[in-house]
DNA sequence: GCCGTTTTCGGCCCGACTGTTTTCAGTCG
């Protein structure tokens, strides 16, 4: 098993021991030992085959062992049979908002109820009221709860999240008594799908805020209506069409604000990890304060937290407690790359194959962004349905874009390629067409079914392809839609490295990939990275600005990435890649 | 199940809200 089965696994044993009523904290160390996994840096058969798996923080010997088997025989007896003695249909119960493993665990053991349907019964039938713990409103809520999960998907793209935040935002910025507004949660962390919105403002009077955000337009539902914390439903694009999603709100007081901030940004591990921090300085740390037993520690700015427990300030993408809190307090964090280091892209698709507008109108509107040049890569032959150029074609393009660059000033154009890496490896132009280009971007498009042995030597022999400058969505995953396709990245960015080639951040919200975890392990194998937006359309050229938050989440710098550089300094290294 | 400058047992982050209770358990983040 990979590490995403792994840690499926061991989530999903998280899961069924609670709803077995284990200890929580046993709970826990099966959700810690997964997410410690997922990131788990370098391979994780390596880590397994030398032994070393019980050096990561959160795996001890059991769970060294139990994870050893699953690496290398596919199976785990203890999860098998913890699943065969748990019907699966309470795992699905579970996704009922303000339904936990104590209620489930209640209804199966008390009325035999194992299954959504059998739950919507019992509750028709006013069976779940009964229970002790239970009440009508609580069988009510499972009713809507029931209705809910018909047309809720489970997470929704940062693009559309964060559109439908900003506009509850700005319903509430201009309200009086409001002081200071900030996102927190997920969104602040520009995680690439979010669950819910969290917004936190700081007011003297929380209350004519909190009944201004139930009775705003875009409310569809209230969930919660509280003092200082309320809960609602709100509207948003799916990648299913339009379905629902939940918005917090949170009211501090002005001294509370910062405390607040840094608890509902998180994330809860990077959170925990702080706290203990705070400990040790025998300080308690909470939404609220820094306080020890005789006095609290005065914070005007998120910084000031940090500052007090002797670390550099974290920037909030960072903080998934992959090791920054190390790096704050021996003052090692990297100076992130910002959306203004950019000074170009490349990969984007014009009318030529199956973008919306011109070479010019592309270029006009990266010139618009602040961009000094733009690389231009349409399909290639092979892929028909894109209307890929045939190298006739890419004649007559480099034709139109030699003689756009005489034309324009303050921006120039690029010439490259998208180019299909066929089924078995090779590339979808000869080397002469391949030689005529500034660039190359290698992209798979087609055959997603092959065995993972197959699709890694694919990308393998095109990766150290002397004419690729460097690799187009390293997996194909769509997110939300579709997983990307089976392959050993390990193997593909360690070839990257070899071979000098970069490899591409898509920064196309549907697709934010190569993801930031294995972003990150390329800087540390030394491979460089290329940030891309895959516009198809004049206005997507600004997407990049998702890819710059991917690179911040893998720690990159401005010197990580290629597109940081001066056109001069860009075109001097392609020439010479060229050689 | 993990972990250790309170170290091999006994903690493990902490508080708001809800719905059920009449003082609290469960859920959530």
């Amino acid at each position: 098993m990979d590490k995403d089965q792994v840690a499926a696994v061991l989530e999903e044993i998280a899961t069924l021991l609670e709803l077995q009523g284990e200890n929580q904290f046993r709970c826990l160390a099966y959700s810690r030992a997964a997410r410690a996994i997922l990131q788990l840096e370098g391979s994780l058969s390596e880590v397994v085959a030398a032994g070393k798996l019980d050096e990561v923080p959160g795996i001890g010997a059991t769970l060294k062992d139990k994870i050893s088997l699953l690496v290398t025989t596919d199976h785990l007896p203890f999860y098998e049979e913890l699943k065969d003695k748990t019907p699966p249909g309470l795992l699905v119960m579970l996704r009922l908002p303000g339904i936990g493993p104590k209620k489930v665990k209640a209804m199966y053991d008390q009325l035999g109820i194992d299954s959504l349907d059998k739950l919507q019964t019992a509750c028709a039938a006013d069976e779940v009221a009964h229970l002790k713990g239970f009440g009508a409103r609580t069988q009510q809520k499972i009713l809507d709860g029931i209705a809910f999960l018909g047309q809720m998907g489970n997470r929704f793209r940062l693009d559309h999240a964060l559109y439908i935040a900003e506009q509850l935002v700005d319903g509430l910025r201009a309200l009086p008594g409001v002081s200071r507004i900030e996102l927190c949660g997920s969104l602040r962390r520009r995680r690439e799908t979010i669950k819910d919105i969290d917004i936190l403002i700081s007011s003297a009077k929380p209350k004519p805020i909190m009944d201004a955000f139930v009775a705003l337009p875009q409310v569809v539902q209230i969930v919660g209506h509280g003092e200082t914390k309320s809960s609602i439903m709100t509207a948003v694009d799916g990648v299913a069409g339009r379905s629902l999603i939940n918005a917090d709100l949170r009211v501090v007081s002005e001294q509370q604000f910062p405390f607040a901030l840094n608890y509902f940004t998180g994330s809860k591990e990077h959170n925990v990890t702080l706290r203990q921090r705070a400990q040790q300085y025998g300080l308690k740390l909470n939404e609220y304060e820094l306080a020890g037993p005789k006095k609290s520690v005065t914070c005007k700015e998120e910084a000031d937290i940090y500052k007090a427990l002797d670390l550099d300030y974290i920037e909030p993408e960072m903080r998934e407690n992959t090791g920054e809190i190390d790096a704050a307090a021996a003052h090692k964090l990297p100076t992130l790359i910002r959306p203004e280091d950019l000074t170009g892209a490349f990969h984007c698709h014009t009318t030529w194959s199956d973008g919306s507008a011109s070479l010019e109108e592309m270029a006009l509107s990266a010139r618009k962004l602040g961009y000094k040049y733009l690389g231009i890569a349409d399909h290639s032959q092979s892929l028909n349905v894109a209307n890929g150029l045939t190298p006739e074609r890419v004649r007559k393009q480099q034709a139109d874009i030699d003689a756009l660059n005489k034309k324009l000033k303050g921006v120039r154009l690029f010439k490259g390629t998208e180019c299909d890496i066929l089924p078995d490896g090779r590339l979808d132009f000869d080397d002469k067409t391949l030689a005529s280009f500034d660039y190359v971007v290698a992209s798979v498009h087609t055959h997603f079914n092959l065995t993972e042995a197959e699709m890694t030597a694919r990308i393998l022999k095109a990766v150290s392809h002397p004419r690729v400058t460097m690799l187009g969505h390293a997996t194909g995953r769509l997110l939300l839609r579709r997983d990307g396709y089976k392959v050993d990245l390990e193997a593909i960015l360690k070839a990257a490295a070899k071979h000098g080639t970069m490899v591409e951040i898509n920064a196309h919200p549907q697709r934010l990939d190569l993801d930031w975890i294995h972003c990150k392990r390329a800087k540390a194998l030394g491979v460089k990275l290329v940030i891309n937006p895959d516009a198809h359309a004049t206005s997507e050229i600004a997407l990049t600005t998702y890819g710059v938050s991917v690179a911040r989440r893998a720690w990159l710098e401005k010197a990580d990435v290629f597109n940081t550089q001066t056109p001069a300094k860009i075109d001097e290294q392609l020439t010479k890649r060229r050689q």
